[in-house]
DNA sequence: ACCCTACCTGTACCTGGGTACGATGCGCCG
DNA sequence: CGGCGCATCGTACCCAGGTACAGGTAGGGT
């Protein structure tokens, strides 16, 4: 991790209730952060890496959950979505979505900040209803043929590279990921020669292949 | 609510390196725990109600998962198991078992620390990579019984069209899908633009996606 | 001090993928 | 019969993707 953390956190609800009591969260004990108001969605795509992000699952300018900006989002920041009504449905469609983290936005102030911390530390977060649920429904399943889902070629790249991986990898062009990250395209092509060389595969098709598990 | 937590950390290891390095921990920083050694899986059962203990997989001693025990243990502790190598199966297994927690033995400091701290607070943890494979099952399984995504594309398609598409999807190139087919290369791009217009995208990588399930 | 890695960028070049604008033959159906 | 979908093929063209060669900076480790 050479990267510094970024210590401000950024919110994206129109609960003031919600907002105010996130920013007290961070003047407080151990934890400090720093919480800034976002009133667009577009703010998004120019936060800097691995910015912190909370959204308000309720706010009426949150993009649908498979809106493709969540993938870019997800790329190259750590999203937790808050929900002032949790349910178990609409949490697999934020994770899904990209989200690192799911939970009440009116959870207790310890709570709330272990969720920070758990996120902030490149670690996913569930409530415990979802994830006893998750589990619920795989151990059913347990008899089939377990895929293997490999993750491993995350571990075989660099931060950097894993965020341009998770995208080229959705169908983003070059210069699209580009964009996002606020880089040149030609930087883009390096990191994807980089990502071939070492996943030892030519193209960004057999790249897709592997981020979601075929092949 | 801040119940007091119980001050003692039950660790059940035979692995000498893992039962010092968390000792240590719980001596440093603002985390403060008292690590004691269990020797014998029958201790577990005298443990006072809510008290925290970690187990370790690897001992030769740990009862089989589905032993009727780990019901009795799950409801009056929280369980943490440790596995100095980590599987997404194992990890199943545990927290199917009633543990909160499944994580790496030799996570750094923070990481462990954040797993009792988690746990502590009556939440449950688990790492990015059996999440993730949760989430991935449960989503699959949504699509199924919802949305047949997986199979519109084929009905959308003629015959040839969907060899051609299966082919391409599989990485395949347009030379090496001509010879298989044995046709041109010509005719092969002539059903790759068909494809692409009746499913509506743009080039080889979305329909990759949308063959294999993705998108 | 030196090396290594991660990250970033520039110029130049080649090629496969995809499109545009054609063509031919075949079977089916109103 | 004429039209239509399907499968096949030709030539020409454009360009995003990928490679080759050549750098610069910053941080961490020896």
């Amino acid at each position: 991790m050479r990267r510094l953390d970024s210590p401000s956190l950024h919110i994206f609800t129109a609960d003031e209730t919600v907002f105010h009591r996130i920013r007290e969260m961070g003047t407080l004990g151990d934890a400090h952060w720093h919480a800034k108001r976002l009133t667009n969605p577009v703010e998004l795509d120019n936060l800097p890496v691995g910015s912190l992000v909370m959204i308000d699952s309720a706010h009426a300018q949150r993009p649908d959950w498979n809106d493709t900006r969540w993938r870019a989002w997800a790329g190259h920041l750590s999203i937790i979505v808050l929900s002032s009504e949790p349910r178990d449905d609409e949490g697999i469609l934020a994770m899904d979505s990209g989200a690192s983290g799911y939970c009440n936005a009116y959870a207790n102030e310890a709570t709330l900040r272990q969720v920070v911390e758990v996120v902030a530390s490149g670690e996913l977060w569930v409530g415990r209803s979802l994830l006893t649920r998750l589990l619920r429904g795989v151990s059913q399943n347990l008899g089939k043929s377990a895929a293997p889902t490999s993750d491993a070629w995350r571990k075989a790249l660099t931060e950097r590279e894993v965020e341009v991986a998770t995208m080229a990898a959705q169908g983003a062009s070059n210069l699209g990921i580009a964009e996002v990250l606020g880089i040149t395209e030609r930087t883009v092509k390096a990191h994807l020669t980089s990502i071939f060389e070492k996943l030892d595969i030519a193209d960004r098709l057999q790249l897709a292949l592997r981020v979601h598990g075929v092949k």
